[in-house]
DNA sequence: GCGACAG
DNA sequence: ATCTTGTCGC
């Protein structure tokens, strides 16, 4: 869907998608996902999906898996452009939405304040959080070492996003709005999905179930999850 | 101009 | 992102 596009024209249409973002209160949040993509170095095909956990409990209740074709290469500042197209296709799927998506990457802590999970909120008119493993943007400025401890993401004075430690002594995690949600609840949200281990449960979780996708382990379609998941 | 640079 | 063993630390 994008494999046809030059950065320049990618650059010009997240300009244009940035003006649709909104950032309004969300009331409650009952049910959160997580998105993610796994592909295996050099292959054009993208292993995608979506998991659904209730909110705060953070209980798998379904998730959906899908392939994608694409040729759109990495590039620091368009990831979107490279996994949004496979994760619309997963959506699809599913028959009840979340209140909230979290994907695995940023979400307004981009020089555009386009990045994946603001990508895929506006496609999609979702309320989107971004989750990633480290900076992009904005100025990095460590949290204390202790767990919970956060510091503001800025750039030209403007806070786009939080470093949020999630565990003693281990690097941070980078939480920012994506879509139809304020940065403060972003964050708190997120907060609430921390279990035992760095990154949050919705993106783990996806993350590991997009791996057993991908290494055949597990089916494309959607998926209800009736007893409490043992696979991980 | 140089370096940095989500997954 | 994925490929991979041991190893240091809580």
């Amino acid at each position: 869907m994008y494999d046809h596009y030059s950065f320049e024209e990618a650059t010009a249409y997240q300009i244009e998608l940035a003006k649709q973002l909104k950032f309004q209160p969300l009331d409650q949040i009952k049910t959160i996902a997580g998105a993610d993509i796994s592909f295996d170095k050099g292959s054009s095909t993208m292993y995608a999906g979506i998991v659904l956990l209730s909110f705060p409990e953070m209980v798998v209740q379904s998730y959906a898996l899908e392939t994608y074709e694409t040729t759109f290469p990495y590039q620091p500042g368009y990831l979107g452009f490279k996994e949004v197209p496979a994760l619309l296709k997963v959506w699809d799927l599913i028959p009840v939405k979340p209140d909230v998506v979290v994907l695995d990457g940023n979400g307004i802590l981009h020089p555009r304040r386009m990045g994946v999970a603001s990508h895929f909120g506006i496609l999609t008119h979702q309320p989107t959080i971004g989750c990633a493993k480290s900076i992009l943007y904005g100025n990095n400025h460590l949290p204390e070492k202790s767990k919970f401890s956060t510091t503001e993401i800025k750039s030209n004075g403007e806070i786009l996003g939080y470093a949020l430690r999630t565990k003693d002594n281990i690097k941070p995690v980078y939480i920012s709005a994506g879509h139809l949600i304020t940065s403060e609840q972003a964050l708190a949200a997120i907060k609430k999905c921390v279990g035992n281990y760095r990154i949050p449960e919705p993106t783990r979780l996806i993350h590991d179930i997009v791996n057993d996708f991908r290494t055949g382990k597990l089916k494309a379609g959607f998926h209800q999850v009736s007893a409490p998941l043992t696979l991980f």
